[in-house]
DNA sequence: TCTATCTAGTTCAACTTTCAAGAAAAGGTC
DNA sequence: GACCTTTTCTTGAAAGTTGAACTAGATAGA
């Protein structure tokens, strides 16, 4: 729960609130820029190409389920939908899971590899242009120390999800 | 454009990898958190909610349309459904514009006012846990610096909104 | 085994976002 | 004024998201 605390609300000082409103901006324009590229040039949102990403780097390329919603942090049926359409296009397809008879393999398909190999490169200058060729080395390292705490501090309870996210 | 520049891609170092994926992780996390927290405590999405927020800090608690989504960082089109879903619950009303007659007005309803005044509190010690209880002050003021570099750099050509983001 | 409970994944309805198209007024320019 | 372009805002349809309800299969205990 997020309940204000007891003897008035702890406002945000100034240089806080300016800080909240340049990382509002700026997540903003950089959602807004990486989804138009990727429309664009590959032909699908953001968040769908990431989950062509993680299947392209999980063995086998194929990945149950629940595991690739947790991982891609969406809910199971944002990623019954989205692999609904990536199904279409033909860059995923379904797999019956041969341990347990409920679950589904998500599995990148040739065309789906082919699809990722042909548009990374273009992802990969959209996010250095906007983001690292922009920021000093040390900038670049307090980032990663930041977001990896926000990141932490927002992990569902019970969540291991911490060292693969620095490596 | 975005294209990949001659000479092949120049690909993510290990360190930029593990970045972007922090900072990827980090900025879903933190807009599901606050979604969630303001659909259950205020019944509208983090979007609208800003809407609210900017209305309540203009002269007169109103803005032109145009104004406000470029506020905002939306689309004209986007804030149209916003108004129409905002006003339907009372927190927005539709003005007229005196001196353009193509021109409406959005403007924050007292209702709107209460609704928001009963919902910061919980809103901002959402953020505040999130993030500034989190970091040092060295790492609130680099993050500053960090997301106004960014955003300056997503910014649309000749767009003046530099300085009001640092204030 | 029988039953209760949990988990995996999908589906439905309500809502939000996007994109393209369109109506209306404003701003030139001749 | 007549004409053309631009700006403002809305609309409608298609696509995407959400949260709850639902089915089927797994799991555990008596």
């Amino acid at each position: 729960m997020t309940t204000a605390s007891p003897g008035g609300p702890r406002w945000l000082t100034d240089e806080e609130q300016g800080v909240w409103r340049a990382y509002l901006h700026a997540t903003t324009l950089m959602e807004d820029h990486l989804d138009r590229q990727l429309q664009r040039d590959a032909g699908m949102p953001h968040i769908y190409y990431g989950l062509l990403v993680h299947l392209s780097q999980a063995p086998r390329r194929r990945k149950r389920m629940t595991e690739l919603a947790k991982d891609a942090k969406i809910t199971r049926s944002r990623l019954s939908h989205a692999v609904a359409r990536l199904e279409k296009n033909g860059w995923v397809r379904r797999e019956d899971c041969a341990s347990d008879k409920r679950g589904q393999n998500a599995v990148l398909t040739d065309e789906g590899y082919d699809m990722l190999a042909r548009s990374a490169p273009g992802h990969v200058e959209a996010v250095r242009q906007a983001m690292f060729d922009r920021l000093s080395p040390q900038q670049v390292e307090s980032l990663g120390e930041i977001m990896h705490v926000i990141a932490t501090g927002l992990q569902p309870e019970g969540t291991d999800a911490d060292l693969p996210w620095l490596r």
